[in-house]
RNA sequence: CGGGGCGUAGCGCAGCCUGGUAGCGCAUCUGCUUUGGGAGCAGAGGGUCGGGUGUUCGAAUCACCCCGCCCCGACCA
């Protein structure tokens, strides 16, 4: 693991929340529409829409604590960033605050979560964090997973547990209501909390103790219809990260306690991961953005975290192996009859005979993906946002809200923003440029519009892209279009 | 769970060894000046020194116990 600097200058948190300018006091605060659909390619119904998850809004009246100095306890540089850029705080070891700033991006994280799983075919349904113990010891779990199932009584003596996960609980589900492989296949996926009490919890949310996850679970008549739902949630994996504008490798891996025989963990390169990983360089050559793939062909191809790496023992030749750093975001697993049998989770086939089904569980951490997003996507001055994820795509400077021709230009451009739906953060705080640019620099938001009295004069304002840093000065109306206001 | 470290103002730290009742930078508040890359000057506010017990005339400082957090290792979405 990349271990940043820890040199410590004396300065400290530059403020938040200065005085709002009088001045900037006309007009709407939040705009109500602006809704905008994340994901680019699909139209949804109003009625299928969740909660708005980004609404225009300016910096003076928003909750965004910045720190100017990096905290002590952040060793890595998206815990680092997360502290700084305001989007979390730690209340225990492992378990945080999300911040406004980084609650945009957990949900945004999660809409698109929640759209390639409903693409695939999978069902929400939302599962409780509370589980009772018996529901374990039916498949022998209670005893099995160990310290690190947070374990509690409630008042009435009963055990209960802080689920780490939830396969006994929807087989539950399951075996209550569904009698004939008819209703199959099925997928049903929740996203929700978790709890792994984690001897040594660190690196911020990537591995925190409780962390939001999706765990989606496939039920099938037997093995060759449960490795096709298998392939299924593979490639909705492979788009999911893709649309994040992550590259995830899909890698063989262990089962661990979830057990079974089949099983890939998929991680994304970062040059900071926690593990060095290797793979074949014809993963290079894979088109993530295909709407389809041959996983059969994916799936021979050679990757592997270091620790089952053997150097002497790998198929590919040295010219073609690749390596590199990875984060673990997301691990499926097929596991057959291994909870079915013990809970007797069970349906009737053509044949007329009963036979345990078969199932698979897969999950996304998605409260680490926004780490790893971080630590895939940033550099010396702050985080760099893919626009898929962004907790707001632009970012508004009101330079200087007590020149009248600057200030009355940024409101306009904002009060356009806003009706046209764009998700933008206004800074009208009465700070200097200097404090102002390094703000939006560590929150990282794509677009930056600065609008300052040299340019508003001639009429124009800059609009900069905070990945390639690149600035262009245009008029007011080319900004809009450029923005696609 | 083994080993190590740290808890002093919102943040980052000094003071502790050698006990005498708390300090620096940043942030915050007020005023003036400044204003395209984390401003300057002047003034102000803010701390049961993680908690408890003990030693002492006196404890941030010494001793013991507890709690919390961080790091290395074993373990993991």
């Amino acid at each position: 693991m990349a271990r940043e600097c820890r040199c410590k200058p004396a300065v400290d948190a530059s403020g938040n929340r200065s005085r709002s300018c009088a001045a900037a006091s006309s007009g709407p605060v939040v705009g109500l529409g602006g809704r905008r659909c994340t994901a680019a390619q699909t139209v949804r119904s109003p009625g299928q829409l969740r909660p708005p998850v980004e609404m225009p809004m300016r910096l003076s009246r928003y909750f965004l604590p910045v720190l100017k100095e990096t905290p002590a306890e952040a060793q890595i540089v998206s815990h680092q960033l997360m502290l700084r850029a305001g989007m979390i705080q730690q209340l225990s070891a492992g378990i945080y605050n999300w911040l406004p700033l980084g609650y945009n991006v957990l949900r945004k994280v999660e809409a698109i979560v929640h759209d390639e799983m409903q693409r695939a075919g999978a069902i929400p349904i939302l599962m409780p964090t509370i589980q009772p113990a018996d529901l374990w010891r039916e498949s022998g779990r209670y005893e099995d997973y160990g310290k690190e199932m947070l374990r509690i009584k409630d008042r009435h003596e009963r055990d209960m547990l802080y689920g780490p996960t939830n396969e006994e609980n929807v087989t539950d589900i399951f075996r209550r209501h569904v009698q004939s492989f008819k209703q199959l296949p099925l997928n049903l996926y929740h996203i929700q909390w978790k709890f792994r009490d984690e001897v040594r919890p660190r690196f911020g949310v990537m591995r925190g103790r409780e962390f939001l996850m999706k765990d989606a679970y496939s039920f099938d008549v037997d093995q060759a219809a449960a490795e096709a739902a298998y392939d299924n949630m593979f490639v909705a994996y492979l788009k999911t990260f893709k649309r994040m504008g992550l590259t995830a490798i899909p890698m063989r891996a262990e089962t661990g306690p979830i057990g079974g025989n089949l099983s890939h963990e998929f991680q994304i390169l970062a040059s900071t991961g926690e593990s060095a990983v290797y793979f074949d360089a014809a993963f290079e050559d894979v088109d993530f953005s295909a709407e389809t793939f041959d996983v059969e062909v994916l799936k021979s191809l050679y990757a592997a975290a270091d620790d089952k790496h053997d150097a002497a023992a790998c198929p590919v030749p040295p010219e073609r192996l690749k390596s590199g750093r990875g984060i673990e975001v997301g691990h499926i697993f097929y596991f057959g009859t291994k909870y079915a049998e013990p809970m007797d989770a069970a349906v009737i086939g053509p044949d007329g005979e009963t036979r345990p089904v078969h199932m698979g569980s897969y999950g996304i951490g998605v409260s680490r993906l926004v780490g790893a997003l971080i630590e895939a996507n940033h550099d010396e001055k702050g985080i760099v946002w893919p626009e898929s994820v962004a907790p707001f795509r632009v970012g508004l400077v009101d330079l200087r809200p007590d020149d009248a021709t600057a200030h009355g230009l940024a409101m306009e451009l904002y009060g356009k923003l806003e009706k046209a739906g764009i998700e933008t953060l206004l800074d009208d705080r009465e700070e200097r440029a200097g404090a102002k640019f390094a703000t939006m620099e560590l929150i990282g938001l794509p677009w930056q519009v600065t609008v300052g009295p040299r340019g508003a004069k001639a009429g124009k304002v800059e609009l900069k892209s905070r990945r390639s840093g690149e600035t262009v000065e245009l008029g007011p109306d080319a900004l809009l279009q450029r923005l696609g206001a």
